[in-house]
DNA sequence: TGGTGCTCGGAAATCGCTTGCCGAGCGTAA
DNA sequence: TTACGCTCGGCAAGCGATTTCCGAGCACCA
């Protein structure tokens, strides 16, 4: 079923018949015939070819999206709502799978700029390796100059790439805060591996809202995931000193430094307390529940879209709201 | 850059370029030149418009995937997989979000078909309603006839199309022999909306596995999720009589189920016993670890690939493991 | 030396659609 | 009645590739 077939059911020429299905702005087309495409492509069930159609415009209705892992909650809320909003905006999300790596992550690149994609959205993971981010700015920069597209990360703003992330330092900063004024005194942090930014982020936050109330004793990193929590607690729990709080730099992390904790005999919160980032809704009946802050990752997603299509009226204050939430984890 | 472009660079003919970068069989181009004319390509960074080769072969090479909520790890584990497994066939994924609406389905499987994938995932969520499911079926022939692509649905066979599910039955009613074995006599199911068929087979295996050795007291419906699995459980632990044993027919609820009991004082498993289905990775921490049945979502989820592209040497092993996994709920 | 059969560049057709341009037809005003 | 200006179909030229087909050039054999 192509175009050319529904306007010969019509009776009329190509350009009529794509003149009436997409209503060409100034340029009008009789209403009887139009009806009669109409008529035409219903009963013929056409669908238009989207391949065809990007080529004859010149520019394709896709956004590319590039995640590091489906699996893991913090990319599929950030993916939800890069969704949501793509759909919003009348385009279709092209996914694709990094899994940690920035070879990976060049090649997806490569595929978005191939598909001529409107937008390209990437989320997080970047590490501070200087001469494999500058092989990725180059493969981004080679995107934009081909599509004269946008280009919005998630996460850390290291490239030259506009970028949009949840309030980390404040949010630590004021988790610490809290902590502080509920009389811990003595701090460990899990954060990520060493380069990974938006732990690090996360971490420096945290150490600037403790000020001198609060004194960092221990400071391990791990991977950024369930075993890496596990991981880096148990090695904390294998020494010596114990501090009053463990803040592990994402809810997952948390969630094995509780398992961890608990693996060990240690309580939590009686021996030790607990918190977490992001507030992942799957994690909320985690017990003891975890003390953590919220941060809209959602709305971050929609917001990289509208980044990456250049939109114009974008509300950005989905990179500013935080909010600690207090639970058992840390009473 | 085009690779009209290229060829020029490269002092060859539009053919010549061609050949030389994807390789033609049957066809060779002269070493010396292929070598130009990819010096020409690296050079220009050159890459191949999506959208005018999918136009010029006469087919895409991109794979649709249509699921409810990426939220919901259910669903984003089945996702990863069809990722994984798209990546190794070479396809591009398009992702959609249905929202838990036939209408939106039915409008991606239309996206689906206009952008001539080569095949489509459609994930779950199906529901009994005869009359909407005839429309999805229409719907999903249009695309069939006109891609000549496959079609495969991760859930029940309800539909003339090819479906993958995990072992539903059988692990349910393992799950129920097993729970008898320790000794359980009276049962409660949880189950998501009565037309949601998954959530029926899962009951229902259950139910057959009990035989005549338990007895199910209770059959509550709730929504698929957390939230359906607290309010159905709250209802519950309002009545008379108490369950042995509470069946959520996926983790999610069970998890729901879990907090609600929590909020009524109702300890698990001393009071009540819990158990899920699903076996869902980020889920492994809850407290009291959660009984469950584990399904091998992610490699259903390559599955259901290999069975739209229509691939040949399928290993359909995933469709027939499960495993019970006893925990604490059920102590 | 002439004929035959390869190999391999390049010209051109094609995929399905959009859109610039031309011109037919009609209404209106002088 | 003539001229002018609109409106709106349709022809045809692209968009950026792939692929068929043609023919030039060369090797080999008789």
């Amino acid at each position: 079923m192509t175009l050319s077939d529904v306007a010969k059911a019509a009776g009329v020429s190509l350009s009529t018949a794509s003149r009436a299905i997409n209503g060409s702005k100034d340029r009008t087309v009789n209403p009887e015939l139009r009806d009669r495409v109409l008529a035409a492509a219903a009963e013929l069930r056409y669908a238009p070819n989207a391949a065809a159609q990007a080529i004859a415009r010149g520019r394709s209705t896709t956004l590319s999206l590039i995640v590091h892992d489906l699996t893991d909650p913090y990319f599929s809320s950030i993916a939800a709502g890069v969704s949501r909003a793509a759909k919003a905006a009348g385009s279709t999300v092209i996914l694709g799978i990094a899994e940690h790596d920035l070879a990976q992550t060049m090649s997806l690149v490569e595929a978005a700029r191939s598909h001529r994609s409107q937008g390209l959205v990437i989320v997080g993971g970047l590490r501070a390796d200087t001469e494999l981010l500058s092989a990725l700015q180059s493969v981004i920069d080679d995107y934009r100059r081909a599509t004269g597209a946008g280009v919005a990360i998630v996460g850390q703003g290291v490239l030259d790439v506009a970028s949009v992330a949840p309030a980390n330092r404040e949010g630590a900063a004021a988790l610490a805060r809290a902590l502080v004024a509920r009389g811990n005194r003595t701090y460990a942090i899990l954060t990520g591996p060493s380069d990974h930014l938006t732990g690090r982020d996360r971490a420096e936050g945290f150490t600037e809202g403790l000020a001198d109330s609060g004194e960092i004793i221990a400071l391990i990193e791990g991977d950024f995931t369930r075993d890496g929590g596990y991981a880096a607690m148990t090695e904390l729990l294998s020494e010596a000193v114990r501090p009053d709080v463990v803040f592990a730099v994402n809810d997952v992390m948390a969630v094995g430094a509780l398992a961890a904790a608990r693996d060990a005999g240690v309580r939590v919160p009686e021996d030790v307390r607990v918190a977490g980032f992001d507030d992942i809704p799957t994690l909320r009946d985690i017990v003891p529940s975890l003390t953590t802050v919220r941060v809209p990752l959602e709305r971050i997603g929609e917001f990289a879209v509208s980044l990456a299509l250049g939109e114009d009226i974008t509300d950005e204050s989905a990179t500013q709201e935080y909010e600690v939430v207090l639970r058992d984890s840390t009473n």
